[in-house]
DNA sequence: CTGAAAGCGCTTACAG
DNA sequence: CTGAAAGCGCTTACAG
């Protein structure tokens, strides 16, 4: 089973120097070019297979960057982040890295541990992708290495992040929904969960203040519970016209839930998701909702932590990521507002 | 940014051999309990972290496994073997290992082109999840470490392979169709794509066979070319009183298809699945399927590579993983077969 | 153009 | 109990 074959063997072979097999097969300067082939070809002959470890070592770089996901995002009805590492993954194979997925459980974040891959240098920088605790993020930030939070922030935290802009994603759903004649619009959230379903619900607050509409607290509904665990949603009564919800899987629960109830979407009721996933064609009506642009986000957050390896005081703050509406069925027209409609 | 305390800045300042902190950090024998303990007071104190991958190259093995995943099982609708990579990964870390993800393109597949973790010795042996082409398969063989197939397998080749027990389970679910008093059962799958469609098409098969009920050609019925992508479930005319999907997805989208055309299900058609994932609870009524076990394919395939890195020679064979009928809501008791309910 | 020497951070015999 | 020596498979100056 062992396929040992080192540059050593080769020049045995050729009665050459490793140094020579080495540079050759790297493709440096300093071989005749004669030399060089004759190496690569008895390389291949030999099925010698480069050890990259080896290289690792005297550069110091592990060449893997640790993708890190909390348990709570790997539930069996959310792959919104395994699909992102997915995307991370091969981006970073673009630049000769290899992506480890680390999942973070809940009694490591709670006891604070450090995840292996930092402790055994497996990585040269990490993503950590989907909130953590506050106390995990100053632990975070005690680790010596490049670091990126992707789809959260952390407003205390000095530490460079990619998330999607939630806030004018909301803003500018919500405003759609005003504009079509909707002015008792509910939002669907726990807004003290992460910073993206708060900063969603303030999106949906600018434009309710934007357009001189009193926020009611009795539509400002929950949807989970402090943990991030779906809880029943209540509804209100009587129903808004329009639900703004945080996510288009609630915004499928919801639709659901409504239908089951004997409501029509959107005869009666419309509803507007956010993230484009899975269950926003799933639904019908099909949702009208804000896309995430996860291949951005996956792409800005590699570029940025392989900027971070190469200079090392390299910071970038906060990126945001536009989304961009995408118009289905589920919000129905109740009186076109001339000033918007033009 | 660099955090590079070795063992020998502990050494120097303890004044003691390179050694002596290995084998303290290390816990071997050969220290004074009082010397060990004050290298490793010393060693928390300056943040050292142990590099694993100077050990690596001295043991000649990365603690990596390369996880390859072909990209057309990894589009937006699947998410079944991200899902698998995700228990493979976790499981991995009870060994001290990691999972790398490669996903395997098109393109690399049909160009036989060697993965780069391969090529690069970054792993110690590798989990391929998911059908590869004949030809890809033959390359595979040709690699020299240990590896494993999961959740497909190639009569040919002489690899070892944890699969759903398909066939069983598939034969099984037909009987269950057939016990509720149906003869005029379709099945739906394109049974040349991969050798889990296939089985399962020949266990219903065996189902039909042992009943004496005829098989009907035009029962048969395909749902994606022959590279995998969906193509239109065309309906039987007249409609057959069931149908086994050869996987939920299927199911679910026949179940729209069917709802679509105005059928009841299971009133006018009773349908069963396969996998029970996602797709299982998400169509009403919820489907009557086959629950495959990832959990234990992930273990099975984790403890199998484990083993034939530590015991080169190790071979298991094909290993099958028994599913589990799963019953709810999608079948209909035409009139009870005695015999059988006894 | 070619190669001897030193080193990356560890561990494993082996000697004292 | 402690440590000098050799080595894992490469690469990077540097010398010839």
């Amino acid at each position: 089973m062992k396929n040992n074959v080192t540059m050593r063997d080769i020049a045995n072979q050729l009665g050459v120097s490793i140094v020579t097999v080495s540079k050759a097969l790297g493709d440096k300067d300093g071989v005749s070019e004669e030399l060089k082939s004759r190496i690569k070809r008895l390389a291949t002959e030999m099925n010698y297979r480069y050890n990259t470890p080896a290289r690792s070592m005297k550069e110091g770089l592990s060449y893997n960057i640790g993708v890190i996901i909390p348990e709570r995002f790997t539930e069996i009805s959310q792959s919104f982040y395994l699909r992102i590492y997915q995307h991370i993954s091969r981006i970073l194979d673009t630049y000769g890295y290899y992506g480890i997925l680390n999942i973070l459980n809940h009694d490591d974040e709670e006891q604070l541990y450090l995840p292996r891959i930092y402790n055994e240098k497996k990585v040269d920088g990490i993503i950590v992708l989907g909130q953590v605790s506050k106390k995990y993020i100053e632990l975070i930030e005690t680790m010596q290495l490049p670091k990126i939070f992707t789809d959260f922030y952390d407003e205390h935290a000095d530490i460079d992040s990619v998330i999607t802009d939630n806030f004018y994603g909301s803003y500018e759903i919500t405003n759609y929904l005003i504009q079509n004649g909707h002015t008792n619009i509910a939002y669907i959230g726990n807004i003290h969960s992460t910073s993206s379903i708060q900063d969603r619900f303030l999106g949906y607050y600018k434009s309710l203040l934007e357009h001189n509409i009193p926020m009611k607290q009795e539509l400002i509904i929950n949807d989970r519970d402090e943990r991030g665990r779906d809880i029943d949603i209540e509804l209100p009564s009587p129903l808004p016209s329009a639900f703004v919800c945080n996510c288009d899987r609630v915004a499928y629960k919801l639709s659901d839930k409504l239908k089951a109830k004997g409501y029509n979407i959107p005869q009666d009721c419309s509803i507007v998701g956010f993230d484009n996933d899975f269950y926003a064609t799933l639904s019908s009506p099909q949702l009208t909702t804000v896309e995430v642009n996860m291949v951005q986000m996956a792409t800005i957050s590699v570029n940025s932590i392989m900027e971070k390896i190469n200079h090392p005081g390299k910071r970038f703050g906060r990126v945001l990521v536009q989304g961009q509406i995408i118009y289905r069925d589920s919000v129905l027209t109740l009186h076109p507002n001339k000033d918007d409609i033009l």
